[in-house]
DNA sequence: ACGATAATTCCTTATTCCGGAATTTAGTGT
DNA sequence: ACACTAAATTCCGGAATAAGGAATTATCGT
């Protein structure tokens, strides 16, 4: 979490939220001696902001008895928030069009560091729908919607993340390197789209299309998902990416990305994901195409 | 959310959170004005408070560009809290045994004032799954689950509730009065399971256990659900009742629910929903049935 | 363009929080 | 069972910080 510690700014308020950022990194409780390791605050003091914290049922206490974890409170607050966050709000009925159209599942998710969190969700009539929830995470390099964010993120940024990740394989083509990442980010800067051609599990094909935010940076990405059982041809990803770009669009022009509503230059396009990578090019941000910033809002 | 207060706390976090609940309340974007006013907080302090946590990215500015709503990172927040609440990490396994007995839709969800919110979800690979996503939200009383909870909690607790209830009509059978309500929650304690019978979408069924905390109130809630097209006939309450007790069980034990190892009366069960409401008793705690406070724990 | 309403900044006072040390509790090994 | 260790919790004086009023600026509606 940032640091913004302007004065004008109530320290404690941003104390609270650091402690429970520490939570979050580790990703299990803690003991209160751990909190002050990780935050750098004095003992007395992370007592009371905990203690105040699990008072407020925003956190209780962990199994070990003398550790703390997230509390039902936050985790009411944290839903309802999902569920009254702008960019689920204006989505909304973009993914449901979108849905509708494909008769796939399409997904919406935002970036969170190395990974990509499931925000929203509709599902396909088919049977087999792989078991995501919303608030599961997944990394970044062997999803659709985590590619499509990373090409389109401020290029500084993106690297300083990719150096981060931590490949693992979880399927033959799972990429699982940085430099056959950023070869492909290429490709999908050229698209405007990402796809995940069985990268993540054995079957399991997608087309994702990035969403930006006032900055012009890219944070959150949808994408439509299907099993090759069904659509076993490659032309899937040719069929599905117009209508996914255009949705994203549609998104990022209602969140606000100033005057996207000036680009009518969302449909019948012809990407060629046939083989194993595009080759025609279909530039959609043309700006420099690396640290764009503010670009087009 | 709660007033603690006591000295020991720190208030600037206490206020902090109490802003938090005051959008969560109000459920949509709220100017700093409204804040004032539904808080009781000096404009300045609000001010402050607010432009720390957009500082932060708890919060962010909403579409009338003068209003606050939640940001990204409350959200991430949330939903990392979701996925390591001890009530999900321990209900877990019990729930995916649930949805690999039964092979039907299974739900784990809290309540949250009026309502019930869906925590976690294991999805049946049949094909008409309804169009509910972790975070979404049902009133307690046209859920299985809203009503198991409600039947289990504090007494005068659960009557204040029911007093605050706007009921509405789903379907035709959907309970509308409070006095049914009460009746059907005499009938819940009796069997220790709470049936929907398609008062929330026609065709659809269900059966919920409650699910208590370390203060022997029930604060959450298992279920399975099912379509009448696949499952006609009434016996499939009877039949997946056992089961959904015996999961709830479980899983308030694991919770802390203290000593409730030593109570192995969930299995071997019948109970007669078969008819329009059940008639054969199964006491389940068997205290005061009403009041009860820190039973069995 | 103008008036009204709400947001933002500034400044002083008093409150609240900080942090060291003392005390209690819990957990561990013998 | 008991002592010992390590961590959690309480206490209190000093100092930074948040509160609150008033003045200023921005924003919206007419």
């Amino acid at each position: 979490m940032k640091q913004t510690s302007d004065r004008e700014s109530i320290k404690s308020v941003e104390k609270g939220f650091r402690l429970l950022a520490c939570l979050y990194q580790a990703n299990r409780p803690l003991a209160l001696e751990e909190f002050v390791t990780l935050s750098g605050y004095k003992k007395t003091s992370c007592f009371r902001l905990l203690k105040t914290m699990l008072g407020l049922e925003i956190l209780e206490r962990g199994p070990n008895s003398k550790t703390y974890q997230f509390g039902p409170q936050l985790v009411s607050i944290g839903l309802a928030a999902l569920k009254n966050m702008s960019l689920i709000k204006t989505a909304l009925p973009v993914l449901q069009a979108l849905r509708n159209e494909t008769h796939e599942t399409v997904n919406l998710s935002m970036r969170d560091g190395n990974e990509i969190v499931f925000v929203e969700r509709l599902m396909s009539n088919y049977i087999v729908n792989p078991n995501i929830n919303v608030g599961d995470r997944l990394p970044v390099y062997c999803a659709s919607m985590g590619k499509a964010i990373l090409a389109f993120m401020r290029a500084e940024h993106a690297e300083e993340l990719i150096g981060q990740l931590n490949f693992q394989a979880k399927t033959k083509r799972t990429i699982t390197t940085a430099a056959a990442l950023k070869k492909e980010l290429n490709e999908i800067r050229k698209n405007g789209v990402a796809i995940n051609d069985e990268e993540l599990e054995k079957g399991l094909r997608g087309v994702a299309a990035p969403i930006f935010n006032h900055t012009g940076e890219a944070f959150a990405a949808v994408n439509v998902v299907w099993t090759t059982a069904r659509h076993p041809s490659r032309k899937m990803f040719d069929r599905f990416t117009p209508t996914v770009v255009a949705a994203a669009e549609k998104i990022s022009a209602r969140m606000g990305c100033g005057s996207n509503t000036s680009s009518p230059r969302s449909s019948g396009c012809a990407v060629s994901w046939g083989k194993s990578s595009g080759r025609k090019t279909r530039r959609r941000r043309t700006e420099t195409d690396s640290g764009r910033r503010g670009a087009s809002c």
